[in-house]
DNA sequence: CTTCTATATTGACAGTGTCCATATTTACCC
DNA sequence: GGGTAAATATGGACACTGTCAATATAGAAG
């Protein structure tokens, strides 16, 4: 190859977008949001501090690669919640989406924190707003096959209610917000146990006189 | 006075603290956070741009001022939630505390995003942690005098649910995430209404069997 | 009045995102 | 193959940023 130069380094790195999201992702779990910076990776990289702008124009664009590999990543752990994270086949797909959601977000927290900030974000790019119908689809098919015939409330709001309820809870505790107030343990149950059992309980109620 | 020097310019500010918390939070809001930086807010007001360090060491510190201020707005709006946002006085604690929540979070978004960002403040302040426990404190007496006697799920399980619920909608409902998904009407209710009713209905779910 | 502390000033340093003109490489078309 | 156009990488520049240090002024307390 003749693409070195006297120092020995390749003029074209070839392969740098993958490379940056690599290295990005990395930076993230390791040192936090604020210690992602393009200078920074492309020194990382081994390449001018300018070579990312063309495959990320700017920061923005980056996080919200960033992010999309996330969401990819989360979507396939929540499709097939593998065995080596305790969770067995047979669970209820809402149980799969839930467990999937909570592995993911406690072994990756920053990476958690960043896919939802979409303030933050290229809240247009279509990559990102299909990868966030996908998950929610997933979860009204949930909703459709649980609650019987009449549920209490739409499947709709019962989605909405469970994101919202799964999500809040993720940042919270990912942010520590309320870590005082939290125990471990709530009534003998692991908290997690616990608030699934209210959570399917809250998604499953019939009409209310079923028991 | 001769305090003035030949720019007509007082050499002390006097009271710049408020006032750094004041532009601070009116920048917040109008330009978002980035915009929030000490040198913009000692510019605003005039000031070396290194005078802001005397009361707050750093950038986290200042936001964890800001956000201090925010959750005591927060906490009185909540304690009485006023009339002219349409919330009568004989409304239950919870649902004021609901209110005022949403209420708060939506006229003020930006405000909101950044109380909850505990990574980026100073989650060790303990004028931080005081003012989150006053709010779980009066979650949590809401809880006591709701649910009956026997309760399906205990008192902290509830509460935790309930405020997960709450700020994960908010939140997701701020940042635009799930913006495509959610309706303004659920089954003919505005969607606010009819989540407060399955998160009443959650919250007050005294055996299963009594209707 | 003197002294001590709080507060404000200027200067400096390293880091950042983003734009620009330039250089090289790759890909594609003839 | 050769030549041209597009993709990619480079280095320089600008205006910001947070944070530190040394210095100067104001106010309060003795």
């Amino acid at each position: 190859m003749d693409t070195v130069n006297i120092e020995g380094r390749a003029y074209h790195h070839g392969d740098l977008k993958p490379s940056l999201l690599e290295v990005a992702l990395q930076v993230l779990d390791t040192e936090g949001l604020e210690a992602v910076s393009i200078r920074r990776l492309a020194r990382e990289l081994g390449v001018a501090h300018s070579a990312p702008a063309n495959h990320f124009a700017t920061r923005k664009d980056l996080l919200t690669g960033m992010a999309e590999v996330c969401f990819d990543e989360l979507s396939l752990g929540s499709a097939a919640c593998p065995d080596d994270v305790g969770c067995p086949r047979d669970e209820s797909a809402l149980k799969a989406l839930y467990r999937a959601t909570l592995n993911y977000g406690l072994r990756y927290p920053n990476r958690y924190r960043m896919m939802f900030r979409w303030g933050d974000l290229n809240a247009e790019d279509t990559g990102l707003q299909t990868r966030i119908e996908i998950l929610y689809r997933r979860l009204m098919q949930c909703m459709a096959s649980t609650g019987g015939d009449t549920p209490l409330f739409s499947n709709e709001t019962r989605a909405i209610a469970l994101w919202s309820m799964l999500h809040g809870y993720m940042v919270m505790r990912i942010e520590g917000t309320i870590q005082g107030g939290f125990h471990d343990e709530i009534n003998g149950m692991p908290r997690e146990e616990a608030l699934f059992a209210l959570l399917t309980h809250l998604t499953s109620e019939p009409t209310g006189f079923a028991g």
